[in-house]
DNA sequence: CACGGAACTGATTCCTGGGTAAGTTACCCA
DNA sequence: TGGGTAACTTACCCAGGAATCAGTTCCGTG
């Protein structure tokens, strides 16, 4: 018999190494948590989607909540570093150097930053609290920026920060959700119009 | 035997009205549906939190859609019509009286927004469906806002507009979720520091 | 005082989707 | 050439939550 390929048995091995198929399950994962979130995200729909089975993807990630978190350590991560290593500029320069490697970051796989800012995330679990554990080191970061901000306005108001930095990070995430609406668009002219919008803004 | 009240037998009318026991329902399942979203609500819950039986709120409401519907067109038809009688001021004068019409409005019932940007609402139901279409008219409203604000700056980019009514429209949503992790802020003072972060923003 | 309707319930049905048990095929190597 | 292992599958179980059935109690009214 020739090795595989003849679609004789459904059973089997088809070949493809465990790494090879984590990755490729780890991508449609993304996108599928990325569009609908978790809560309306289907394992079986996963499943299908890759041209397997269910049960192969509880072997290599156990659970819903391990393939979840899987996806969510891989973007966490990049985003996080890719942000962290571009906070060296003053007040809103910083802002505008941000979201472009924001966009650059995520310019392979747009979803990522969906991932991390699921909203469908069910109360109190323990994805919930990943989730939040990587927003929060992203927040740590925004957090300086709004208190510089306003404190070169005299502004030393604690609550004010909060609030404004939960603004920043949410326009981000606004940005981001609208750059998924409109796939034709590219980081780069993600990141110029930006700029205009917030050249817009200021001049008061 | 005297009427109620004696808890001997769990069958039969408490004595609630249907509109006074609707309302009551209404309440608690904005609050359910406002704090963990459609679809981490059980309607088992909201019953029990009213202290009643399921079996009532399907009679009541027909269905978790129908409930869900209930709390959204009082919330919508609210918002809408606070907002639509604040536009008139000028340029980020009208944003601002906006914000504080919505606090206002929002005042004896936080949730109600939350309720109408509920992000968990099953992608491609009928209850999206009507939660977008509330949400597409505050969008028209902020649109208004962004275009001419925009256009004060000669730029006419339609997408740029589009972006930033986006942006507009969740950064209300991220203000009004802050509110709702500080109970003990009120309208007033949540207008005021809109007003001084939207300053600071400005002050470049 | 019967009776119709309004207010209400316990118990049940049904279905979706996460999770599992047990078995199948192919390849590698002693 | 026969085990051992990696890569798979079919068929199933089961919890939880939406939705429903078949009533029960109470009150107003002719």
């Amino acid at each position: 018999m020739y090795s595989c390929r003849m679609a004789k048995s459904p059973s089997g091995t088809k070949g493809v190494p465990r790494e090879e198929r984590e990755a490729q399950i780890l991508d449609i994962a993304t996108e599928e948590l990325g569009m609908h979130g978790y809560a309306h995200t289907s394992l079986t729909v996963v499943a299908q989607r890759a041209g397997i089975s269910k049960p192969l993807i509880y072997m290599y990630f156990d659970s819903k909540d391990g393939l979840y978190l899987a996806c969510l350590e891989r973007a966490g991560d990049q985003i996080v570093e890719a942000v962290t290593a571009v906070q060296n500029g003053v007040a809103l320069t910083r802002a505008l150097d941000t979201v472009a490697a924001i966009f650059a970051t995520l310019e392979p796989r747009r979803q990522d930053w969906a991932v991390l800012w699921d909203e469908t995330l069910p109360p109190g679990s323990t994805v919930r609290e990943a989730a939040l554990q990587y927003r929060r080191k992203l927040i740590d970061l925004g957090s300086v920026g709004t208190h510089e901000l306003l404190a070169a306005r005299d502004n030393h108001d604690d609550l004010d920060a909060s609030m404004m930095t939960e603004i920043w990070l949410n326009t981000v995430t606004t940005v981001v959700r609208w750059w998924l609406d409109h796939p034709e668009q590219d980081a780069a002219t993600m990141t110029a119009r930006c700029a205009r919008l917030l050249a817009a803004l200021q001049a008061g």
